[in-house]
DNA sequence: TTTGATGCAAAATATTTGCAGGATA
DNA sequence: TATCCTGCAAATATTTTGCATCAAA
């Protein structure tokens, strides 16, 4: 779950463009649940450009984590994983075999996060991350137990 | 911060050993507030053992990750970043440079986070993580805007 | 037009792993 | 003593970047 305490606003300094990519890269990665990787996201926005170059994909994604537009996931091994559904979820990950998966959002859960933390950052939100393990490795734990 | 929902116990299975190198690992990581990168602890534990080898301190972070001991940082760009304080206290990263910080815990935050989410993981903890923009990149966005 | 963005591909970084030998329980 | 762990170094995997060219504003 992210609660966006500020809105960024426009950049005044430097045009930002709107590029097909950028809006394609976007756009499959709201689509999926699943988090993926920058190449996984990659192959699939390929489908629909089949020209675009896995540098473009990094540098957007990289531009609109900045932007608060997606989040980026510490996942314990492996590539990074990004989330571009920013808002009403938390996370959840599995500490095993790094496997993010999602919890829905609950109003109740987290009542007191509208107060600002005390910082000299500007604050733009906030990214709650739980850590646990998931039921396959749970099943594969209780196995290994035996 | 980092609320322990449920202590991991010791595993059955496979006996764990408590080498020089892991205390060493987290003794170190535990001094620090810089939330190091493997390489950048690697050199520091390598005054005290300077036998250890990079694979080591990989195969060390990733363990004790799993165990809980230590907190996986998503940072934006560049390596992967360790934290050994793994309770009493939030992170915020900047969206621009990547820089992470310690926020102080304050109790009254986040009353609601005992409550357990709803999830079939087996809930360990949770990580929670603001995202914003540090002192100097402000000064710098300010700079840029004129 | 004026630049910021892209595609390409190489370079730079980071992380993981196999294996023989060492160290812990 | 049984194995888990380490050091070493090679193999992978990921991410970043320079540059000529393209395209959005």
């Amino acid at each position: 779950m992210v609660i966006i305490l500020k809105k960024g606003g426009q950049k005044k300094g430097k045009m930002k463009r709107n590029t097909i990519q950028r809006r394609m890269i976007l756009e499959e990665l709201k689509k999926l649940r699943t988090h993926p990787s920058a190449i996984e996201l990659y192959s699939l926005v390929r489908r629909k450009l089949p020209k675009i170059s896995l540098g473009t994909v990094y540098r957007n994604l990289e531009a609109m984590a900045r932007e608060g537009q997606v989040l980026v996931l510490a996942s314990g091994r492996g590539p990074r994983r990004y989330d571009g559904n920013v808002e009403n979820h938390y996370h959840i990950r599995c500490v095993h075999c790094s496997r993010v998966g999602d919890i829905m959002s609950d109003q109740a859960l987290i009542p007191g996060l509208k107060t600002r933390p005390l910082t000299d950052y500007e604050v733009l939100g906030v990214h709650i991350e739980f850590f646990g393990v998931c039921p396959d490795c749970q099943r594969k734990k209780r196995r290994d137990k035996k």
